[in-house]
Order: C-alpha cells, then structure tokens, then sequence
RNA sequence: GCGCCUGUAGCUCAGCUGGAUAGAGCAACGGACUUCUAAUCCGUAGGUCGCAGGUUCGAGUCCUGCCAGGCGUACCA
C-alpha cells in the first residue's frame, strides 16, 4: 500500500516539473507513514516539507501542487488533505483494503518474509554458558533471544547458522574436575577439605554419585592429575547433555556445538598466536604477551599469554572469531549477556586485527532477568549453588510462556520475570492473549466447516466486499502492517518488536470478535470474515513461530 | 575516575532510526456472557517523556553538559 502511494506521488512530482509547476526536477526520497490520529487519514507523507529548500517554495504550495499531479488514484484514495506545516493526508477507499488481504493466503507461512538476507551466511552464537553447571534463567532469556533472531534473520533470507560454544578448557575445567572428585571421594568415606572456591551446588555431589556408578572406586587409585581430568571429562560432557537436552525442552537446538578445547588441540590458538608475532601485532610485557587492542579503540591492551605460559580465555576467542570468519560467515552475532559488555572492544580488535572489518562482529547485549515469585525477589546465587534453573521454570510456567516474556522487552532493558504472573492464565499474561486469538479463529473454522457457508480459502470478490466496516478496515490495515514489523525486527535483531506487534493484533482482533460476528446468516458476509479472521490467524501463527511459540488449537 | 546500558502514567513497558493533539497492559472506578471459547470486550480517570541548554519548519527520538540507577573496568573464566 505504501509502495503504491509512493509510486503515485513520484509520478504527480514528475508531471508536476513537466508541467513547469515545480521549478527542480531533484526529488527526495518519499517517506510514507501512518498517522496515529484518526482523522489524519491513514498514510501521509512530508515529501512537500522535505523538498522545500531544494524547490524554494513553501511546504503548502508544494503539497497543493502535488496532489493537484496526482493521477490514476480514484480507485485507490478517496480523499486527500493538506494538513499542519505541509503534510499530505492520504483517506484510502475502504474498499481498497479488503483486497490486500489475498496476499496472506498466497504467501500462507512465509508471509512477512522479505529477502533483505538475500542468501548471506550469518552466525549467531548464543546461550555458550559454561559446562560447570546447568542452565538458570538468565541463560534462558539468552535463548530465546538468540532463537528467535537467528529465526527472524533465517525467514528474512539469510542462511543462518546457530551455534553454542562449549568453553571445555582452562581453570573452570579443573575446578569443576576438583569439584566432582571431592565430592567424590567423601562418597567414598574419605575426610575431605572442600574449598570454597569450588562449585557448590547439589548437582555437583549428583555427578560424584554418577561418577561412581560409572567408574567404581577405581579414580581413587589413579594419580591426582589423572582422576582430576577423568572426573572433569565426565562431569563436563554429562553437563553438557543435559544443557543439550535443557534447551531441547526449551525448543532451542543449535547446528554445531563448538569446543574450545578443539581450538587448541588443532594448534589453532598458537598459530594465532604466532600470525600476530609475525606482524607485529602482540609484544611482550613484564614476562606476559600482550595483544594490542587500543589500536582500535580498547582502553589498554590485553594480555593473551601469561607469565606462567598460560594462555588466557582471550586467547581463545581471539582464534575462534576468526575462525568464525573462515567459515565464511559475512556476519557474525554473538549473544552475550551484559556483564560482558566490556569484551567487546577487544574481541572487535582482533577481529580487525586479522584484516576484517569489524562491524561484521555484531553484539546483541542481552540485560539480567530478575527472578520474582509474587513480587518478591528469587534468591540467586551460583557460589551457593541456590538458582533455580531454567529446567525448573520451563517445568512450572510452560515453554510457552517463559520465551514469550522473555521476549517482551527490549533486551537492553532488565527484566521482572515473576514466576506466579508467568503461571496466571489473565490478562497479565500476554501469551495466552495472544495464542487465545488462535484458538479462537480454529474454534469458528471448525464451527464453519460444518456450516453451508461454502469453502473458506478461495477470495470471494462479494465477500471480500462486505468488509467495508471500520472494525474490518481497522484489522485488514493491522494485517498489512505485518511485513514491515518484521523487516524492522530483522534489520535491528529486535525480536520484541514482533512480541508487541502480536499483543497489538490480538487486541484488535478481540476486539473485532466481540464488535463483529464471523458466522452470520448472510453466506456471502460469513465467507468474507471468515477469509478475514483465517488471515488473522496465519499472521499469528507465522509471528509466534518466529519468537518459537506454538499457535494452539484450542485452549 | 573511565566505559556500556537505562530513565516516558501509581506499576511494568512500547514508541515504526526527526513528524502533527504521547501509546498499551496492570492497578482504580463503572459496564457487557441465552450468541463463533468471558483466558474476552466497552467506558472513565491517569503525563513538565530525569534536568538544563543546543541543532530546525518540527525533538520522547539527534548533539552537549549535568542528575539518578544498573553493569563492567584482572597475567579470572
């Protein structure tokens, strides 16, 4: 709609220079938007304000000119108006709308998609929490977040690949290795010291007791280096399966599962490393190797290898992003959570470092989740090994649920999630609101499927003509509004924009629902509802499927 | 100190990359079920968009400076 408005007023501009009213044949570029009064018509432009200086005319006269050029529009525009400094008020014929509507059934689930991928490999990497214990919430808004843009980014034209990052290397390792073997060996009757700085949670003495239905007694015959590393293996890769299988339940499941460890045992990370002696890019400090990251931008520079030799996690993800590059992804997003945002300069530095251009890296910040049970805080603390897991809210509020609040706010911004308001089947609970209008559209076909009112899915022209009411014209402009939502929540990887288109069209549609009857006596009148309300649903059902929750039958 | 994020109705938050008179939900108050699902709808009320400047025809939106809150600022991961 907005294309075609556009197109007619490039071409009343070009008549109008023709016709020597507009002295400039040098137009802008046409902004069309909605307004949000009523009675500003339902698009206008401020092309005419726009083209003021360049014309040396005034707004007003312009807009006048304009409209006066406008050609071919009677079937389209009922009404035009010159309004406030030199908008132009566009009233569309209500008949005009109806006919929008044949593109949803056309284009049925792919409807919304634009291909502004255009085929380009992107990467999103997200969740990649560390295997030292399982999932809590904080990891689950990361999910969701992660899912639903690499989903968006995927129904938008791009090849989309998911990936999680197993940090499998370094001193975590070791102490989840301690952790589990302690436990372990007091298993075992032996008196044990357990440190503080070990994990402790009950999951932890669960992997000893695993840990002894597999291997027996015998780690305790093995030296200390070796058990610690057996006990570290295990524990890890059973944490990981049951991250695996947490996400799993969660909906999520990712394309490749990549190891750190594998980084340095393919020499990755020391080639790496070697690459920036070479050229000059890293040089050595106090015993210490440092990569200098203030040359794009960083606020010092970072150590990669420590005075023991070690290398640290930086140096890691110095080879794993570019590793990442390799693969051939244009555009490489990682999911992080905002306790991380100082990584970035450095992370962009090596990324820069290694000849590519930086804005290819992207971050999607993603802020805490505060976890509320009544209005009360949940307390949360790891050390304590006391956090609820994300198991355990999938488990209590639904899958459902728990991705769409997740996805209910900006990720910039933190976020309540109560779990008492999660479980409430109410208003304050937008899924069902949501997933409500599905049920209900599938309750009237199933109704109409037994009904004379004749097959649903072909546009009847009689039908379509009934639709002329301003609740339809008021949801038929909420359906066409769709595929922009989505191309702006693809352009800027806010999943949330789609979240509040959902709620927004759920209210309209409720609000028809109880304004209009779908099935009437009049077969034509039923037949163009019915081909209404069943566009309604796709466009639901397509939204939900983005932000990775399911469209019920019935509830 | 420095860096990033945030500040919009009593509460929780949107605001389509600068448009016209500021938008929802919750909470409050008053209404609507003999009907395709009341997990719904309709109405009333609620605002100095943190503060102060600046940019221009026009600012919640962009720039600068303050104020407040959160997070970060390791040869930790």
């Amino acid at each position: 709609m907005k294309d075609r408005i556009r197109y007619l007023l490039a071409d009343a501009a070009r008549k109008a220079h023709q016709a020597g009213a507009l002295p400039s044949d040098v137009f802008p570029g046409i902004e069309i938007e909605e307004p949000k009064i009523e009675a500003h018509g339902d698009y206008a432009t401020n092309f005419a304000m726009v083209m003021a200086k360049n014309q040396k005319m005034a707004p007003r006269r312009i807009a006048e000119i304009l409209t006066a050029h406008l050609d071919g529009a009677e079937d389209l525009i009922a009404e035009t108006a010159i309004a406030g400094p030199g908008f132009i008020n566009f009233h569309i014929q209500p008949a005009a709308w109806a006919p929008l509507l044949k593109a949803i059934p056309a284009a049925g689930e792919r409807f919304g998609a634009a291909d502004i991928g255009q085929g380009r490999k992107v990467q999103v990497e997200f969740v990649s929490s560390n295997p030292t214990g399982p999932l809590h919430v904080g990891h689950g808004r990361g999910a969701a977040v992660g899912d639903a843009v690499a989903n968006i980014l995927a129904f938008c034209g791009y090849d989309v690949q998911r990936e999680y990052y197993i940090n499998d290397s370094g001193r975590q390792i070791r102490t989840l290795g301690l952790s589990v073997l302690l436990r372990y060996k007091a298993l075992l009757g032996q008196a044990v010291d357990f440190p503080e700085d070990c994990y402790q949670g009950a999951y932890i003495r669960e992997l000893a007791r695993e840990l002894h239905d597999r291997h027996g007694e015998t780690l305790l015959a093995q030296e200390e280096e070796a058990a610690l590393m057996s006990s570290a293996r295990f524990a890890a890769e059973k944490i990981i399966a049951g991250i695996r299988q947490d996400l799993i339940d969660f909906g999520v499941t990712f394309d490749q599962w990549f190891s750190e460890q594998s980084l340095y045992d393919s020499g990755r990370v020391a080639a790496c490393i070697q690459s920036f002696r070479d050229t000059g890019q890293v040089y050595e400090k106090d015993g210490a190797l440092w990569f200098k990251t203030t040359a794009c931008g960083d606020e010092k520079d970072r150590v990669v290898v420590r005075g023991d030799g070690r290398t640290t996690y930086f140096a890691s993800d110095i080879a794993y992003h570019q590793e990442k590059f390799e693969r051939g992804f244009e555009r490489v997003i990682d999911v992080w959570g905002a306790d991380h945002h100082g990584y970035i300069p450095r992370i962009k530095a090596s990324v820069a470092s290694a000849g590519i251009d930086p804005d290819r890296f992207e971050v999607i910040l993603v802020q805490l989740v505060n976890l509320l049970r009544g209005g009360a805080p949940v307390a949360m603390s790891t050390r304590a090994g006391e956090f609820v897991t994300l198991q355990d809210v999938v488990n209590e509020v639904g899958r459902d649920a728990a991705r769409f609040i997740f996805l209910t706010r900006h990720y910039a911004n933190p976020l309540d999630f109560d779990l008492e308001v999660a479980k409430q089947k109410s208003n304050d609970n937008p899924v069902y609101y949501v997933q409500y209008v599905h049920a209900r559209i599938a309750s009237i076909r199933r109704k109409a499927a037994n009904m004379p009112a004749g097959p649903v899915d072909d546009a009847d022209p009689a039908g379509l003509a009934c639709l002329d009411t301003p609740e339809d014209v008021a949801l038929i402009k909420h359906l066409v509004r769709y595929p922009a939502v989505v191309t702006a929540a693809a352009r800027q990887m806010e999943p949330h924009r789609i979240t509040f288109y959902l709620m927004n069209l759920a209210g309209a549609f409720h609000s028809y629902y109880n304004k209009q009857r779908v099935l009437v006596d009049d077969p034509v009148t039923s037949h163009g509802r019915l081909y209404l309300v069943t566009a309604v649903q796709t466009v639901i059902r397509n939204g939900l499927t983005l932000l990775g929750v399911s469209a019920p039958e019935r509830m």
